[in-house]
DNA sequence: CTGAATCCTAAGGGATACTG
DNA sequence: CAGTATCCCTTAGGATTCAG
């Protein structure tokens, strides 16, 4: 099926996998889209929970720590009253940037073929039934 | 901070936007090591279960139905006694294979940067208590 | 062999109130 | 403004059992 070759060099079998800890870290519902935030040019605290719907101050909170904690933002404390605090992406939360950049772009070009299949798949569910 | 391109065009602020919807699919644990698996040439329920270290029947059921909605898998029912069914990715999945392709490498090669971010934080840590 | 169904617990995650 | 702490409910998801 002319798969592409980084799958031969994953091994899902070892629960200790690469993949396994950093899709845990990265594969949550908050994670990316605050990356995204970020690099859109939002960097405190009460921007990105605006900019990023729906999302709890405890959520952002533990994800930018989470983030923090593995080296993709960096938290910059201006120790001034009121407080200001930055977020920025690391070099490496840059690089992470890059890396998913597919991956969104297939989410967008996809998505209709997506609704499509959901279609199908609920039409075809309704006849067995 | 040199931003790709696609971070513009993505708006987490709206909570229907198709990166939350297919976020939510193929960023759990299991969619994305199951359609590795798959695409490493192994195809049956038990097969895969069994590639997947630590996955339940459950979820493995589960996570190919959703897959299967979406036009990510096809299911293929042999119809046999005792049951033959096969997994293979669609066309549509084999495209996110590709697209994921190069995050898997970034966690790869990015792997050990993150487990000295991890050490250096948790020095930080300790030191600051 | 495939997988549906049940049970049950542990974690996810929101709402709210409070602090520096 | 940034963040912590508490409460509480919902969901995820494992273990197990049953069925075709």
């Amino acid at each position: 099926m002319d798969m592409p070759d980084w799958v031969a060099s994953v091994d899902p079998c070892d629960a200790d996998c690469p993949s396994r800890d950093l899709l845990d870290l990265i594969g949550d519902r908050w994670s990316l889209l605050i990356m995204l935030v970020i690099g859109q040019g939002f960097h405190r605290n009460g921007e990105i929970r605006r900019r990023v719907g729906g999302i709890s101050q405890k959520m952002l909170t533990q994800t930018l720590r989470a983030l923090e904690a593995n080296g993709l933002v960096a938290r910059h404390d201006f120790a001034t009253v009121p407080p200001h605090v930055e977020y920025r992406l690391t070099p490496l939360g840059v690089s992470l940037g890059h890396a998913v950049g597919p991956m969104f772009q297939w989410i967008e070009a996809s998505y209709p073929a997506v609704l499509r299949a959901r279609a199908a798949y609920a039409a075809r569910q309704a006849q067995a039934a």
